[in-house]
DNA sequence: ATAAAGATCATT
DNA sequence: ATGATCTTTATG
């Protein structure tokens, strides 16, 4: 009998925002959007520190209109634009101060996927449904009114569940800006995994 | 007021 | 490989 539950303050506000980004596969994420329910199993993460790491937007603790939802407490949205074109989701963790978050790229579709493939215009068994981070926003409904919003179970939230994934690591995608950091192995993804970014 | 740069994706 | 597309940020 598995054991669902959403992931409390506790889990997003530890310090360690590489520990959490490989606690975070494995775990459910969910939005309840326009009376939708979707959601799916997180299979890929990225870990982006604002302190000590060129890579985040944060860095060198740079508060800006953008980064300032990741100065607050662990636990809430930081969504954005890139490239003009896509959304991004993202996890603020650590405590108020420390400007961390992490970067979620992909989701394996578990609920909802009727309304998820409509969203994204694609069939509904296609693999590339929610296999990068742009997509699986546009598949959850994922706006960037929604930055700023707790992880409450309103909205959008996490629920841990009794899986046990393998999981690996590797540099980060498409950081390449961020010097001697875009080597720091802070991509975290189940092993095997058909929903994948990239 | 303007310019440059993207934590990407779909298409060629 | 390349183009799309537009917000955020820094600079003048």
């Amino acid at each position: 009998m598995i054991k669902n539950k959403k992931l409390g303050r506790k889990f997003y506000q530890r310090s360690e925002v590489e520990e959490i980004a490989r606690d975070l596969i494995g775990k459910y994420l969910f939005t309840q959007i326009n009376n939708k329910k979707t959601g799916g199993i997180i299979v890929e993460t990225e870990a982006y520190c604002g302190e000590t790491d060129q890579a985040s937007h944060a860095y060198p603790n740079k508060l800006t209109e953008r980064t300032s939802i990741m100065f607050e407490p662990g636990g809430l949205t930081y969504v954005y634009l890139c490239y003009g074109i896509h959304k991004l989701f993202n996890i603020v963790t650590n405590q108020a101060g420390r400007a961390d978050a992490i970067l979620v790229r992909a989701i394996e579709p578990q609920f909802g996927i009727a309304t998820m493939s409509k969203r994204r215009k694609t069939s509904i068994n296609s693999t590339s449904l929610t296999s990068g981070p742009g997509k699986l926003t546009q598949a959850l409904g994922i706006e960037l009114l929604h930055y700023g919003l707790p992880l409450d179970g309103n909205i959008i939230w996490d629920e841990d569940n009794g899986l046990d994934i393998e999981i690996t690591t590797s540099k980060r995608i498409g950081v390449d800006y961020a010097g001697k950091d875009a080597l720091l192995p802070w991509r975290f993804f189940a092993r095997d995994n058909q929903w994948l970014s990239v």
